[in-house]
DNA sequence: TGTACATCAGTGAACGCGCGTTCACTGATGTAC
DNA sequence: TGTACATCAGTGAACGCGCGTTCACTGATGTAC
């Protein structure tokens, strides 16, 4: 009576449940997830509508649950580079990057759900925030190897002048509470990191720069390199 | 018969198609561009569905415009602030950055049925694009102003290496017609400066941010900053 | 191993809804002589 | 200024569609003795 030991109806209903998201993640390739519609899925899988009903409350539920599987996936992408780990140790900065953009470009519709136009009057549930915030721990803890540790005592670096923007870091990071002691410097690589690589990013997705003809590969690595040295 | 008298029907028409566009908006507000409905918006002007059908052939019409005229605003924001003009002169990256801020907050919904999420199998028409470029070139001019002149002949500035990204935008400049002679670096900034404020800005409208308690106009000041001080 | 019962997956019919779009038609507004 | 005609705005009915969701029911699968 582990907890892992699933009778075959269990499975089964695990089974089908992966199969009805694998249905949900092509139409939504195909049409966006506004068009998610649980009568295609089924009809997709050879059974009738409110069979689905089974395996999920509604619409709804069908929605956040493909949520909370692509931040899960994201998350474990960055844990398996720059974890806490076994093998090839942690991962820096670029090579978190690179692994953000090959998880994005692997299905752009799925970087969308996430960071993309919010659906209006969704509010993603608390595991979902928690499942995000593992991500950033690990974002956290590379960007927190890449910074010199801060210097103890008020007295600043000489030759930099402080920043206002960091102050406002010290006095709000509740979000990253991963790393209490990481100093404000770090924090703020952590936000440049995504909010540039966001930028770059989802502007490619979207389509804008083969508009223009550029390459967003180059692009991307130009910000990466930017990113890592100021 | 100058090209501006319109005939009584030509204003009533003209009219209309405005304020059908205006409640297009509100309920694109309310609800996401998914969800606009040519029958909602008949019924709240209090007129029948198919009525509507004497002011636009489609709803795709109507959703085609609803771009244009949101590109409209904002190149004309940009052309205010930046363009070649009367009035206070030619602004500033910082200044240019902060007309996108209001004009984004001012409406996030059109700010996002721009750049955010792409509209699967949605195609801007052409003279869509040609408002983009407007737009470009206001920002082009502000970064070719902010920048050095290129050095004359292919000596490099002594103490500076060549970026290898800058090659690839010497070689691919089409979407800076308007410049044909700005340095890559001034392409450079502009493609930074829209990419970097993009990123931050649709974080923001998302509501990532204030999620993590940080205060986006900080956010927003603090990349500015590093855009135009590197 | 066999029987009796409970659990659960899936069906088909149905409800109510709103959508985009067409069509034939009425009534008002403008135009030409 | 008045009449005859053309133009155009808006209506109401209708078509076909797909949606999410409920409900009562059948049949298969598992469980207990």
């Amino acid at each position: 009576m582990t907890g892992t030991t699933k009778t075959p109806r269990e499975r089964y209903r695990q089974q089908v449940r992966e199969e009805v998201k694998e249905k949900a993640w092509q139409q939504i390739a195909g049409s966006g997830a506004s068009a998610l519609s649980l009568n295609a899925i089924a009809k997709q899988m050879g059974m009738s509508g409110p069979a689905l009903y089974r395996y999920f409350a509604n619409r709804d539920e069908l929605i956040t649950e493909l949520i909370r599987d692509a931040y899960r996936s994201l998350a474990d992408a960055f844990i398996a580079a720059g974890g806490p780990g076994e093998g090839a140790g942690r991962a820096g900065l670029p090579e978190l990057a690179r692994v953000l953009r090959r998880w994005a470009l692997e299905d752009p519709h799925r970087y969308f759900l996430i960071y993309g136009t919010p659906v209006p009057g969704y509010h993603a549930p608390q595991d979902i925030t928690a499942i995000s915030q593992e991500l950033m721990a690990v974002l956290l803890e590379a960007c927190a190897t890449a910074v010199p540790p801060a210097a103890p005592g008020p007295i600043p670096t000489p030759g930099t002048e402080p920043d206002p923007f960091d102050g406002h870091l010290a006095d709000h990071r509740e979000w990253a509470a991963s790393h209490p002691d990481a100093p404000p410097s770090a924090l703020r690589l952590a936000l440049t990191f995504w909010s540039r690589l966001h930028g770059v990013l989802s502007l490619e997705l979207a389509g804008h720069f083969t508009g223009m003809g550029l390459d967003p590969a180059l692009l991307f690595e130009a910000e990466v390199d930017r990113i890592v040295t100021p």
